[in-house]
DNA sequence: CCGCTATACCTCGCCTGCGAGGTATGGTCC
DNA sequence: GGACCATACCTCGCAGGCGAGGTATAGCGG
């Protein structure tokens, strides 16, 4: 997930570790600060990959920087990385976020398009959070108000995505597939 | 994770592993399977500490189950974690419904609302996604369908938490603190 | 009664991410 | 000009979770 944040935010634009670490800690929507011990191992692997290089430059107010951007190979993989997005990466919402953060870097709508699907197709999926035996149980059903909590929250969270996910999907090729 | 919902569930009545199974995945809200790999030895571990002990049952309709039930420091354990939740349990959406599933064994209202006190604090913090420079950026305010995506799923979700959070707790302390 | 399938449990190695530690440098304040 | 702080980068060991593999058992179809 960090991998795609960090190949993302450089296919906008050339950045230093530092700046990358606050553009992806901003990413999960409430601040939740990265690592310094998972942000440079992964600019490593990715470097080492041949996906990204570095240029370093003096430190304006402090250390020298090193300023990354991605290579040709590093664009492709983005790419590839979107466009085969699945997994995880449609069913966890934070990677899904993430992948959402730069799908526009994959320019081909349909393509676009294909990735909103499986999300959508995945939100289908009849689903509940507990049960009684087979038969699931409603918000209303359980006295729990924790519970009714979680159903509620999953609910609005679901319909606005779905419904942004149709409008989108219709914008994206309107007399595309289903 | 996995820890607080075996806990969590075996706080409710016994089970055996493959049933716990079942449940923890389908807490995720849309079914997402949990690995063996992830399930059993977190049992073990649990086993271990002395917070559940099993006891083996000729197997319904297939080899035999192990039955799981709490211990009492078991339980003693349960309630110090719901009670103590914080961090990532507070801020992550996937450990906070964890939290929220099986808050109610907390049984001191108190206790129950200071967890969701803290993360109401959490959701009021101003957060934004992207940024330019210094100033957050509104969903309105880019071309980009994607990420206006990510603004108002996030924004309808968030909503309809709070309206949830601030409904629970003037139930759980009518004259509490704030 | 043989093989198949579903149930049920377990282990191993891997990968990702975290936290705690460390280094270095430029700017600011006294 | 020395102390201090913010910036900037890095490493190490650990823990949680996954996937692929393996074992065993009960029931069912032919």
């Amino acid at each position: 997930m960090v991998e795609l944040a960090i190949l993302g935010f450089l296919g906008e634009r050339p950045l230093h570790g530092y700046e990358l670490k606050r553009r992806v800690a901003h990413l999960t929507g409430h601040v939740r600060p990265i690592a310094d011990g998972t942000l440079y191992p992964a600019i490593k692997r990715l470097e080492k990959a041949g996906w990204l290089s570095r240029r370093t430059e003096p430190g304006s107010r402090a250390a020298p920087r090193h300023v990354l951007s991605l290579t040709e190979a590093g664009r492709d993989e983005l790419r590839r990385r979107l466009r085969d997005a699945g997994g995880v990466q449609i069913s966890d919402e934070n990677h899904w976020f993430t992948v959402l953060a730069f799908l526009r870097q994959l320019d081909d709508p349909a393509q676009q398009a294909a990735v909103l699907r499986r999300r959508r197709d995945f939100l289908r999926e009849p689903s509940s959070f507990f049960y009684e035996g087979e038969r699931p149980l409603a918000a209303e059903e359980f006295e729990d108000p924790f519970r009714q909590g979680i159903l509620t929250i999953a609910r609005a969270t679901s319909r606005a995505e779905m419904r942004w996910l149709h409008a989108t999907l219709k914008a994206l090729d309107p007399q595309g597939p289903r």
